[in-house]
DNA sequence: CAAACACTTAAGCACATACTTGACTATCCA
DNA sequence: TGGATAGTCAAGTATGTGCTTAAGTGTTTG
């Protein structure tokens, strides 16, 4: 299948669990099967799966079966859309402080 | 006040909400008061109250109250945090496929 | 001083999340 | 073929989240 435009709250809220994110984590040096991504993680196998579904659903990861192992991967470019909406709203904000910073310089060499 | 050692979990919870996130962008672009961040939200004031309280214990976001108004700021270093984590498992994972990009571009020149 | 303003608190409710156990289904390998 | 392997499905439960309304508390302002 491999569809997904995933939206920003399944994608955040794929990443808000340590467990979903040790998942990343280990995802992030290499592809691994279901199992592999349970092996660190205290809980039940169906809880990892649990937890698998809500990253694809985030699109932050994808998975294909092949014969009785399912090989989970990162989608590097769904993580780079979470990463730019951080990113575009604090560098507003910053930009935004540069700007008032220049006003109050400017100011003050007026008053000098 | 104004202490915070925020954890990710807190933080990508923090911006898992559309109704946060708004508060977000709107904060992006300077201060705001509390009623300002509600107004282009349908919802009650304690409900905005609510979502407010979860991006400051994310660390999201800071606020300070003079007189009867609460005045609310962005921490950018905090979305920065956010923003590294992302970016360094995003970068972990490019770099893996640049390497296995070079070895299969070696192993192709050996054979031909 | 009284009314309007800008929150704030508390309580309650519907729905979502993060697990669990138990039973089951396909591979794969000797 | 038969047992181990790798995953999946279905329920059930406890706790958390996202609202609501109703009733406050301090702060201005006319």
């Amino acid at each position: 299948m491999l569809n997904q435009q995933p939206s920003l709250d399944l994608m955040f809220q794929a990443l808000a669990d340590p467990a979903r994110r040790s998942m990343v984590e280990r995802l992030s040096r290499g592809p691994a099967s279901v199992s592999e991504l349970a092996r660190p993680l205290d809980m039940s196998l169906p809880a990892v799966m649990q937890h698998l579904a809500v990253l694809e659903a985030g699109g932050i990861v994808a998975s294909e079966k092949v014969g009785r192992v399912r090989t989970c991967a990162i989608r590097p470019e769904v993580l780079s859309l979470a990463e730019q909406w951080i990113n575009q709203r604090r560098t507003q904000w910053e930009r935004r402080l540069d700007r008032l910073g220049d006003f109050l310089a400017a100011e003050d060499e007026e008053t000098t």
